[in-house]
RNA sequence: GCGGCUAUGGUGUAGUGGUAGCACGAGAGAUUGUGGCUCUCUUAGCACGGGUUCAAAUCCCGUUAGUCGCCCCA
């Protein structure tokens, strides 16, 4: 019985997963920096207020998902359940608002979120977004929606379908609101047990339910477009006039809502069918009253965020595996002296940028050759007594298996020249 | 957080109340210093804690974890 496992939603990332990681990191980099965006890396954990003030104290995510505790000086903290608050409080906090118009960022790494975990949903997980800071111009929404989509492309999660709305200004929005509680309320008996609480803490969620009656009513209800101002409209508009001209594909969904507070205006969401009830790969949108909120002054941001283990689930297998022999050494050695020059000469091959490997216990010659070919090492050299005596050490080509002896003066010379011509 | 399902060597599985098997993996070896193929041997398991029973991997309860759906979200 070992005494320690992972806390429950977290996981140890090794072998292929890590390689999808770095695989998709890399490609967010490329992308990104081909956007504009540099990167920007927070603290994984901040005062716990800036969440609630950012996230909004009344959603899920701030009143029953945050890990929160209190630190040995009394300060509040918790650890990000995203990444979008932190990346402001930055912006703020480093002055990019005043020495800088516009500032752009990208970001990746762990999130937290006490949930209950499911396929697709961690306790730990990691994100990859980008937030555009100190602009209300509509194309930088649509510009943060490219991004996003060239990211996914180049990831290799084709396949995704990507969805748009209009949440209009926070004063539209509330304006909307008390629409939809008036439509809803009489109705309220005919609404979902799950409905009927939204009705009191979150009415937007309504229009976000499975349900198949609610869904019913749902679309009878007064569509957001009453009250957005022709602002509001107009932005949108050209949200979406810049997404066709660079000939992105969505989906217009009046009904899609988001979770966090802070969005304004565009949002949207990005779903691939590989991933199930978890079915959101992506999320984003503009936020134009958070950087004031924080106390900057009044400017627009939007961004968006990826769930790397969901973009992982999206990522058709399609990695071939290499059977190929890499092109390094394995150092195969017999007795005390030998072992004590091949060290030596590991060193050395390092020292070259040569790949190198060898086996410390040095058993029989038969398990450092399995050893060898477990590792998928293409030149074996093996130095034993009898080579030390001549002076020299065989080298073993284990592709073909043709082996011969050659001088050990220099040995890592002439190995590097070697490989040089394979 | 709520409901359903699941839990057997490192991995994948067989085993419906009576001696836990198999495959892969890993380690060693097959005339003394040469890998892959083959063969032999070794290795290691009923998630945890209770209960029923002469007897539990098997039935019951709880816990833990995973998974599916809900909720929520990336």
């Amino acid at each position: 019985m070992i005494l320690f496992n992972r806390l429950r939603g977290t996981h140890d990332i090794f072998g292929k997963d890590a390689e999808v990681f770095s695989r998709v990191e890399r490609a967010a980099r490329e992308i990104f920096t081909a956007f504009g965006f540099e990167e920007l890396r927070t603290p994984i954990m901040e005062e716990k207020e800036l969440f609630t003030r950012a996230i909004g104290a009344e959603t899920d995510v701030v009143q029953k998902e945050m890990y929160e505790f209190e630190d040995r000086s009394k300060v509040r903290v918790a650890l990000r359940p995203e990444g979008t608050a932190g990346v402001v409080r930055a912006y703020l906090e480093n002055n990019f608002d005043k020495t800088q118009g516009l500032a752009k960022f990208f970001y990746l790494g762990p999130m937290f979120r006490s949930e209950r975990p499911q396929a697709g949903r961690l306790r730990q997980f990691h994100q990859i977004g980008v937030e555009t800071l100190g602009t209300d111009n509509p194309y930088a929404d649509a510009e943060t929606i490219h991004c996003l989509t060239s990211f996914l492309d180049k990831a290799g999660a084709g396949g995704y379908e990507l969805i748009l709305n209009n949440l209009g200004t926070f004063e539209e929005r509330s304006r909307f609101k008390e629409e939809l509680k008036k439509f809803f309320t009489p109705k309220k008996t005919h609404l979902c047990e799950d409905c009927q609480l939204r009705l009191l803490k979150n009415v937007f969620r309504i229009l976000d339910c499975k349900n198949e009656f609610c869904r019913k009513i749902i679309r009878l209800s007064p569509p957001i477009d009453h009250c957005l101002t022709e602002a509001s409209k107009a932005h949108y508009g050209v949200v979406c006039s810049a997404l066709d001209s660079v000939g992105i594909k969505y989906e217009e969904d009046p009904y899609m809502v988001r979770g966090l507070d802070y969005y304004t205006k565009t949002v949207f969401e990005v779903s691939h069918p590989k991933l199930g009830a978890q079915g959101t790969l992506g999320a984003g949108g503009r936020y134009d009253a958070l950087i004031e909120t924080f106390g900057g002054p009044k400017a627009g941001a939007a961004g968006f965020a990826v769930g790397v283990e969901r973009l992982a689930m999206c990522l058709s297998g399609q990695e071939e595996k290499k059977e190929t022999y890499e092109k390094s050494f394995f150092i195969a050695t017999l007795g005390e002296t030998a072992l004590k020059e091949g060290f030596k000469l590991l060193s050395s091959l390092r020292a070259q940028g040569l790949g190198a490997l060898m086996d410390f216990s040095a058993k029989s010659l038969k398990s450092q050759m399995r050893s060898a070919d477990k590792n998928k090492s293409r030149y074996v050299v093996i130095l034993g007594d009898d080579e030390l005596k001549k002076n020299v050490f065989v080298l073993k080509n284990m592709e073909d298996g043709s082996q011969k002896e050659l001088p050990l003066e220099d040995a890592a010379g002439q190995l590097l020249s070697l490989r040089g011509g394979a």
